[in-house]
DNA sequence: AACAAAACTAAACAAACGTTTAATTTAAAC
DNA sequence: GTTTAAATTAAACGTTTGTTTAGTTTTGTT
């Protein structure tokens, strides 16, 4: 008689999705990337996952709040893994180079939902719940802020270093070269996606790690 | 008995448009850079410049073609103006601070425009035609390159220099720094759009000229 | 087998979308 | 002052939008 619709999910307390739930959310994570939330329809999303569109709403409640599910889903990925690079016996330089890489493969795995992030933050249409994220990029900071501090105490790092604008000039870089993929597929002929990767896992990485090296050491 | 409407001025080779087609422009630019293109209606755009919403097909032809117009009238402006620098006689030093702080200045002058860019040649769903902007890019290139190699001539700078990737790192922080623009708002306490532009002007401009000279000058 | 809850569907809904139409007003030319 | 083209308008067009409804099927429990 009744239908009781999932709304309550909605909460996401537990977080817990069904396996129809987890296709939606794939789906919708690549087309709102690829086309932004504005530019994919409900029934672009339903036709891709191939249910009805009206289990959007039965599962999520609205458009609106399945982006948020998404967003919320996906940020906790965001973090890095910095644990074990604490403890590991490495040369302040050395763990500038992991902690680099970290980034680099962490973005590089996550950048459909970095798209769709930082177009949905400086976009003034919704306002979605960023201390989420915010709390991400503070605790990667302050493991950035141990490691030059260290190589600042060791005499091996200079001081007066704006450590703030690091990780904008190691993310900016990397998102910078995503954003005109087809200007510098052309211009390094980089034709096949596995050039491509190869491009960014070597020579992007390295030249991102030596950039910031060559700053930490930069005698002004 | 007929009505012509201009859509022949959508070749835009003559581009000359009149003050109410500089006044569409220029609120379209805004509310695309602020809401995406396809969050942005063609009735927002009339309603916020005083218009008539038939006036935009009658100007433009269709909304697309607006922005195609937009992209086409803006991209001019991106080229920097380095034509007396080349010139000037500084040394390679002083020559990157300031092509520097002419990239931060454009780009800080037409953050909205490359916010819609950014996201309409990453976007699968239109096809612009980016191979103007492209052109910008390769000439911004070509001038660091030279004052790198000059440089490098010289001896005060290092070979063995990605110039590629200076490019994405210089614009890449900016963006990144703009993209998060809350977030480095409330850690650095820029709570007025006076302390912003200040922190952008100085300490962000002065961070992005060191890292590149550090770069330039790095012992491997 | 019987029941109830959950999962799923096709259809309908009103609102918003980009665009066009047909008519009117404004402006310029003669 | 009349004529003619351009500028401007309100209304309507047909789609597409996100969401809801009302019903059916599936699933799990007793």
């Amino acid at each position: 008689m009744f239908n009781f619709a999932p709304a309550f999910q909605t909460y996401y307390v537990m977080s817990e999705f069904n396996d129809k739930q987890h296709e939606i959310l794939l789906v919708a994570e690549r087309l709102f990337s690829e086309h932004g939330f504005d530019g994919t329809s409900v029934r672009d999303i339903a036709k891709a996952a191939n249910i009805n569109v009206a289990m959007i709403s039965y599962y999520f409640g609205s458009k609106e709040k399945l982006l948020e599910a998404l967003i919320i889903a996906r940020i906790a990925g965001l973090r890095l893994q910095i644990e074990n690079l604490h403890k590991e016996a490495l040369s302040p330089f050395e763990k500038i180079d992991k902690l680099i890489e970290l980034y680099i493969t962490r973005i590089n795995k996550n950048k459909g939902m970095y798209q769709i992030i930082h177009f949905e933050i400086s976009s003034k249409k919704r306002e979605i719940n960023c201390e989420s994220f915010n709390e991400v990029k503070r605790y990667n900071l302050e493991a950035l802020r141990d490691i030059i501090e260290e190589g600042q105490e060791k005499g091996v790092f200079k001081p007066n270093i704006n450590i703030t604008l690091i990780p904008p000039t190691v993310m900016g870089t990397f998102f910078h070269f995503q954003m005109n993929r087809t200007f510098y597929t052309e211009l390094l002929e980089l034709d096949t996606e596995e050039k491509y990767d190869h491009y960014i896992k070597n020579d992007l990485t390295k030249h991102i790690q030596k950039t910031i090296k060559a700053l930490l050491t930069y005698e002004e």
